[in-house]
DNA sequence: CGCAGCCTTGACCATTATCAACGCTGGTGG
DNA sequence: CCACCAGCGTTGATAATGGTCAAGGCTGCG
């Protein structure tokens, strides 16, 4: 397979994983080109541009306002992207998995911050020189772009999240789109794992972790989630979720 | 000049405009070329994809769920882009003035719903033939993925507004950001044209319609702006509306 | 001039935030 | 190996922001 693009999952466009990095052990098996036609003298640009980076949970992968030297690809592990107010309100604007990349929505500084949850590795590269090589391979381009659009729509649908949603259909919303965001690790069918905190989840949501521990307390009772652990759950009705999370 | 993109207002690259209505009354002056190097021969084809649009106040630019077959640019008037819930709960996801592309976010299908506020011209482009003219145009493909970045970091500052802010910080965002991106019609600097109704701004910002009279009110009373008529108003002190929204 | 639609204001209510206490859990050190 | 401690999560009581319901006032158009 001659591909820098990879499909790690439906709807996310790998672009920065380099060739050697293509068969990832965790979803190989759902990996395929997006980008056949990439010259190799593009794959030798982009080998030379990649390098690999591990973070500890809690690091630091990018700060908003600094100057947007680098942009990221998650090849495993998790991490939040959030920004803050000054007196220390924060609004995580997404997750990122597997396969996911940081920096599009990067100007000439970053707009946001960026910090591993759990211990994660990625590919980074050098923002400039990635974009020399985009504006030379249209297809890497247009690749870019249909990832922007997907990135756009679905912050449409967390601004009417956000701003009309009750705290039952946030936390209804926000499961069942981590279940569709993140199934690589899913041991079971409708099987969830919550790599982050009930903070996180809130920071995500707009509520408290007070509102979010109740809320999930509640759909616990109702049967329609089962907490084995605080970390991982199971969607016991999915369709029943997917009516709250809808209004209905 | 030769350009088929041209920059209507910072930070706002139409995309559409053909070369007869480049030289736009209203913002000619502020009209500049950020793709001079089309071909000739890409400037016929844009002409031959475009049309122009007129729509009455209210009227349906795209329908969430329909098939995205058009792309449009708007040239005059504004607009507000939507998304809603089954039992009617709307949110705007943004409003769109001259300048302003609509579709970006298009995959197959239309997300959101748009529909024109005042009488508003657009320039209106088939999907296909465009997007066939962006993989042939490098420069055409990379200011629309600029543009993208752009209304995604939109996107996540409105996450933050929605997820974090107060209803008087929402209120002096909301202000201060329509002044920022609708700077056209401004009659004297600070003056500011509210086009949308008490509902319409209730629906972005994640309040009710009562919450955002009471909270203009409530500026007005301080002395931050000044209402002249319904629609239209003076920020008297732009420095504190900026302190309010920041949540200083 | 009158009406319809939108906006404003007021009174009351509810969802969610805040404050507080307690419990679980995993890691560390005795 | 067990016990303690720190951090995170849960639960409860109370408060507040913003929502709901209701009435009245502009305003612009016919």
């Amino acid at each position: 397979m001659n591909a820098v693009v990879v499909q790690l999952r439906p709807q996310s466009i790998d672009c920065g994983v380099s060739r050697r990095e293509t068969a990832c052990a965790e979803c190989g098996a759902r990996a395929f080109s997006v980008c056949d036609d990439l010259a190799e003298a593009d794959l030798e640009r982009l080998d030379s541009l990649a390098e690999t980076v591990r973070f500890a949970p809690g690091e630091v992968l990018v700060r908003e306002g600094d100057p947007a030297t680098k942009l990221f690809n998650l090849t495993g592990g998790s991490a939040r992207v959030f920004k803050l107010m000054p007196d220390g309100r924060r609004q995580i604007v997404g997750f990122l998995f597997a396969g996911d990349f940081l920096g599009l929505a990067t100007g000439k500084t970053y707009a946001f911050s960026a910090e591993a949850i759990e211990p994660t590795t990625a590919c980074r590269f050098n923002r400039a020189a990635y974009r020399a090589l985009i504006d030379d391979s249209p297809a890497l381009g247009s690749a870019l772009l249909e990832r922007a659009r997907h990135e756009l729509a679905a912050a449409q649908n967390q601004m009417l999240l956000l701003g009309r949603k009750t705290a039952q259909e946030r936390i209804a919303s926000f499961l069942l789109d981590l279940a569709e965001r993140d199934p690589m690790r899913a041991q079971a069918p409708d099987a969830l794992h919550l790599p982050m905190t009930r903070t996180d989840i809130a920071d995500c949501l707009g509520l408290t972790i007070e509102t979010v521990s109740r809320t999930l307390t509640l759909l616990k009772t109702s049967g329609v989630i089962r907490m084995t652990t605080l970390s991982s759950l199971e969607l016991r009705d999915p369709v029943r979720l997917r009516e709250i999370a809808e209004g209905l």
